[in-house]
DNA sequence: GCGACTTTGTGCGCGTATTCACAAAGGCTT
DNA sequence: AAGCCTTTGTGAATACGCGCACAAAGTCGC
């Protein structure tokens, strides 16, 4: 399920509280999500709650790690070091996770062995070599769009079966290779779309959504969950 | 719909390569999409396709833009200028589809005053004063988790509707107020996730999982829809 | 030890999305 | 002008996910 790393998440801020047990309510509450969801989504890995108290989280949060495959690590290529790629490489939030960069590849000479996040970068003539040698099972592409199904074509020829795609492409791959895509233009699209709605869009809607003239302060439920910086 | 942006990518390819008109079943493989949905989707716009023929690329351009909204000029602010936010400041993505970055903003002394993208980083502290000269509709927050719930408010009560969250928290908002997440090391464990399964996961799976031994390049519809790189 | 209370696990109904399949519609060829 | 061929638009069947609501299960107080 999509949902568990958002869990996962939840717990680990639950465990850095010093929180040793959460009922799915509460759990829920903090991932965003219906708790009878939550409920059935945990009872597909098992049962691991106890009735009339709740959800020990530490047993949680490593059977979750497990279902995940967080138990191991995961080597990591980011092709592609432009604006993106650079930003991905120095994000915390992957090895916190266990995915560990093991290569930085580019087609520009410019770029090709400069040190970033201390790895240094190679030509994407290595491709082949870099993922060979450190075993990577999951490549990033943060190309240019027009380079990135040639670069897709090649890392699962390599052997990769896990991509994620930040190019605005949809890419073509093998059944059994699987590819998540995040694309941020789309994002705002989606966006401005809503906005547009709300503000009475071109089939005349109503114009105000029910936001209230004006409003001091009185956000829903201030749940106001906030996990360590990372 | 969450479609229609990969739709109007997809359309501007097309474009870009000189087709005039195409077809429910070559736009939906370019989409990666099935295209009785397709036909769906677009008829919910009205009907604007010729039977025996297909749909006018251009048209279909303009309608789909204008059902986004993408008529007209959103103003993002990016809130948080750090590796991730500095990437999304340079990303041409955004001015190519109609969005226009207005603000940077950070809470670092470091950073403040730093040009990136020939926008000047100012302080956290005038977020108000920036949302409110430039019109700003469109918040990005790209700050450290522990950060996010408290500038979603502070944008919230400026006015922003809209917010794109790179925060790896679930931000409450009033029910007016659109969020859009994107979680990077979410989505590098659901692949994590799948990979593990392919290779014989806790529950045993076959670990083949219809790969075929060796396979030299056999992807399946060679589609090879490449877009021009923005 | 027992009863009341809390919380899990899940059966069920509902609304939505997806896909198939086909009739209607239009173009193109002869 | 007529018939054939392509492609749209959509009715109907299906699959899916979601959330309510409740019974089973276990804890805690007395």
């Amino acid at each position: 399920m999509a949902r568990l790393p958002v869990y996962l998440r939840a717990l680990h801020a639950l465990q850095d509280r010093g929180v040793a047990t959460v009922s799915s309510e509460e759990l829920a509450a903090a991932a965003g999500v219906n708790s009878a969801k939550l409920r059935k989504d945990l009872s597909h890995l098992g049962s691991y709650g106890t009735r009339g108290v709740g959800y020990e989280v530490e047993y949680l949060v490593y059977q979750i790690s497990r279902e995940l495959g967080l138990t191991q690590d995961w080597v990591v290529a980011i092709i592609g070091v432009g604006n993106l790629g650079r930003a991905l490489a120095g994000y915390g939030g992957f090895a916190s996770r266990g995915f560990r960069v093991a290569g930085l590849l580019d087609a520009d000479e410019q770029i090709v062995g400069q040190e970033i996040s201390g790895l240094t970068v190679r030509h994407i003539d290595r491709l082949e070599d870099v993922i060979g040698e450190h075993g990577v099972s999951i490549a990033v592409i943060a190309t240019p769009a027009a380079a990135a199904q040639g670069v897709c074509d090649r890392v699962v020829a390599a052997g990769v079966t896990s991509v994620l795609n930040f190019a605005p492409v949809v890419l073509t791959v093998p059944e059994w290779v699987d590819v998540r895509k995040v694309d941020l233009s789309i994002e705002l699209q989606i966006l401005a779309f809503h906005e547009q709605r709300k503000a009475g869009g071109p089939d005349g809607a109503s114009g105000l959504n029910g936001r209230p003239a004006a409003v001091p302060g009185d956000r829903p439920e201030p749940v106001h969950y906030v996990e360590a910086a990372e």
